[in-house]
DNA sequence: CGTTATCTTGACCGTCGTCAAACAGGGTGG
DNA sequence: CCACCCTGTTTGACGACGGTCAAGATAACG
């Protein structure tokens, strides 16, 4: 169907940009069957301590992985865009270890576990595009600890907002460009270790020291080499340029 | 050689943990060309920016994962014990985009590149293995952001230490029998984004509480169950008693 | 046995948390 | 179209957890 022919496009570029695809293993991975789900925001998508029987693949909108300590504060470990797979985790382990939620209303392509499973174990391209993206994840939840672990308020909130706009230029959006950052104060003090009054406080402060722009949650760099700094963000944990092997 | 066929097996064992690894792999992986190299402790085996030509396995001894701010200040990103393999990450990907060090005086066995990616390339299982194992680095890393952004000190301390127990327990160490934490209080507070004077302050209160007994760096727990419930500790995050697949 | 790293302790300070109230702003329904 | 409400944001006063600085005590190590 048509829909089918677009809707992993996405997934396919994502996948492609640091493994070598070739013809036939894109053109397995667009075959690859799915359910179209619409969600509004803050529906679970796999909850902690589930096994899960599919594999999502964000195709609009925005998720987030979430862990809750047991006296119920809530961590967010990381966040998701669109194209990126969201379930490898859940697809080779037998339970989930932490939440994932959508942020926005989103669509979520459903692929069935075995589905997947499948073309990996046939398709050593694909197998290998999955343990580089998994990596590269990897690697994003180490600076995430250390953005947690070892800057300040507004170091870490001004890095989170740079790792978000850098991330969001694979899907077109130009750094610096005013964009819409699509978590309230309260998620961003979850992903941050911080309350959202503090939060609120340390925008301020951004915007004080001419680092940001906003009018309402439209976020925008007046100096993206400024901004760089004073967030010390380095793409290179992105891992954007890396070389197809 | 006879220090050959011993010197991987604990590799071996760490792989064959979660994937299932038939006779010939198990062989294959044994038979893994390496040289062993003996260090000290704070030596570097990779540094962040740099390209890596080899894949290292501890074989003895302890090591750690660091990133470091523009400003200097360390984060302790991830820590490893013996037969744990610590480099698929530069295996894979172009740059080291953090630090890896010896802990203590360790072993490592550098194993070529080129070698690790053939047998990756030609035993599926073995990728496969691979593949589980960086899933399950990623949920420890989970772990680690919510144990930094959400637990207070105490809590957090308690927790790095819960996890370092129940880690050694499949080198056959007892949980809740004295262990030698191989780390001194700066470092563990490089962990958690605390001072090494806060830490002092919190093995203190943590033996005040009779929550551990500590002599030296031997630490232990008079109560496992208690420790567990003051650090909310829960073992599902490392994935130990995953089926096979 | 001396020298250096590590740990401890105390006094003081600052970033961030807590509590609470006021203030948008954007849906929804009358 | 406006009233209403609910979620998010802002602001202020105050408190606390953890940081800083500095000195002294221990322990590791050659």
């Amino acid at each position: 169907m048509a829909i089918a022919e677009h809707t992993l496009d996405l997934l396919v570029r994502r996948l492609g940009l640091h493994a070598r695809l070739t013809a036939e293993d894109r053109a397995a991975l667009l075959a690859l069957p799915f359910v179209l789900r619409t969600t509004g925001p803050s529906a679970y998508l796999v909850r902690e301590g589930q096994p899960s029987e599919s594999c999502a693949v964000l195709v609009a909108g925005f998720a987030y992985r979430q862990k809750l300590t047991e006296q119920g504060a809530r961590q967010i470990v990381g966040i998701h865009i669109p194209g990126e797979p969201l379930d490898f985790q859940n697809l080779f382990l037998d339970v989930a270890d932490h939440d994932l939620l959508t942020l926005t209303k989103a669509q979520v392509a459903i692929i069935p576990r075995e589905a997947v499973r499948a073309i990996a174990r046939e398709r050593p391209n694909v197998a290998h595009a999955i343990l580089i993206y998994t990596l590269i994840e990897g690697s994003i939840f180490r600076e995430w600890i250390l953005n947690v672990g070892r800057r300040d308020a507004k170091a870490s909130v001004a890095h989170l907002l740079c790792e978000f706009a850098i991330r969001m230029d694979v899907l077109g959006v130009k750094t610096g460009a005013p964009y819409d950052f699509p978590m309230t104060q309260e998620q961003i003090g979850d992903c941050l270790g911080l309350t959202p009054v503090h939060v609120s406080r340390t925008l301020r402060a951004l915007a004080a020291d001419g680092l940001i722009t906003r009018v309402r949650r439209q976020i925008s760099f007046p100096s993206w080499p400024v901004m760089r700094r004073a967030a010390s963000f380095d793409a290179g944990y992105l891992h954007l340029s890396e070389q197809r092997s």
